[in-house]
DNA sequence: ATTATCTATAGATCTATAGATAATGC
DNA sequence: ATTATCTATAGATCTATAGATAATGC
């Protein structure tokens, strides 16, 4: 049974197949420098197939980008347990923020890529999830606010402490090759830092703020 | 006399004149989606003479990428007035980096893309300056252990330091688009934004660190 | 003479489609 | 019958080069 719904998975639903190496191939190059050609030859079809589940290449990235782009924006900001301190909520925030990227580590990447070589798609993407953020940026800032007045943080805007978290978060991912080429890590030994390098995150955006707790 | 010259750089140095518009067609849509027709389009010649000049695209990129990479890279660590405290010293080297990265707001982008996209290509370039990163990095660090047996900052390695830094830079300019989207900037007001996150910048990177002075 | 620039084109992709054939579900 | 898969190919690029012509420096 569970053998039949492997292989299932591999040869039957060759549909799911493209997404699935079609994902890796966008992830590690990017929309420009994948073909329709290669994804084909990895999954083991013909191009055209590719063509006849998706109608066209740019459908196909459409398709994948958007699940993967609303999931990774929405994640974020899940892990909202309002019982614990404001410190604790800024540190969950980061740590599930730093376990949602370590599963997609080169989505950032794709991210960025795609907003910045193809800002029009990405606008009609981005529109969709604005208001999502919006809202959520505000349930953030009036906690700040209560933060603010009683003297434990130092005055700073929801926006502005969002940004401190995703730059100190996603960056090092971008940076993923340099900072491996400097240090000489391999993949998994980048996975480790990264992870470890929560606790300096935290460290450093907390201390960032914080007036009284240290 | 400055009429001529500027003649000059405009019709009669065709060579100078590709280098520049490729850096901005580079910079603005990355190796892969730019073509060395459009190049020749925008320069207003024919798309051989870019090869007369340059061999190869690939060629013309590399020169290109290189310099701007190095420049890019060696200028964050010029600023090193050590007579100033640790604290101004770590404000220098921010308020100089983001003012560099200002200067060429797209080149993360691009080095970015590169390296992720090419990294046999991006390695021959990284390797001639692991050197300098590496002894910068020494200089730094020596500095910071001062500063932490002294009590004064808490326990911290110059590549974290460093990183944070870098992180909290860089990240809002590779992250513009989506900045400017959610925000409703535009160009010139996202600029004024990252200009002015120098201070917010500052006190997370310092706050994060310090221990007595606040 | 040498250097810069152009025209024309080969050769390599790559995307997308048309139309044939094989597999599947009733 | 319908759906999935294949072969073959049109049409659009794009890079790079060969070879002709124009401009420049002596």
């Amino acid at each position: 049974m569970a053998n039949k719904r492997i292989i299932r998975e591999k040869s039957d639903n060759v549909e799911q197949m493209i997404l699935n190496i079609a994902e890796d191939i966008f992830l590690e190059k990017g929309y420009a420098m994948t073909s329709t050609t290669e994804i084909a030859k990895r999954v083991g079809c013909n191009q055209a197939l590719i063509h006849y589940y998706f109608r066209t290449k740019e459908r196909l990235f459409e398709k994948l980008f958007e699940k993967k782009f609303l999931s990774f924006v929405s994640a974020v900001f899940i892990s909202k347990e309002s019982s614990s301190s404001f410190k604790d909520i800024v540190r969950g925030i980061i740590m599930k923020h730093l376990e949602i990227i370590s599963e997609n580590p080169r989505l950032p990447f794709l991210i960025i890529n795609e907003m910045t070589t193809n800002p029009v798609r990405f606008h009609s993407i981005a529109e969709k999830i604005k208001e999502t953020v919006g809202t959520l940026l505000m349930g953030l800032d009036s906690e700040i606010k209560t933060e603010i007045s009683a003297g434990r943080i130092r005055e700073i805007t929801a926006f502005d402490l969002f940004l401190n978290i995703l730059s100190l978060n996603i960056f090092m991912f971008v940076a993923q090759p340099l900072i491996s080429h400097v240090k000489g890590f391999t993949y998994a030994e980048f996975m480790k830092f990264a992870k470890n390098r929560g606790e300096e995150v935290f460290c450093t955006v907390w201390g960032g703020i914080a007036l009284t707790d240290k």
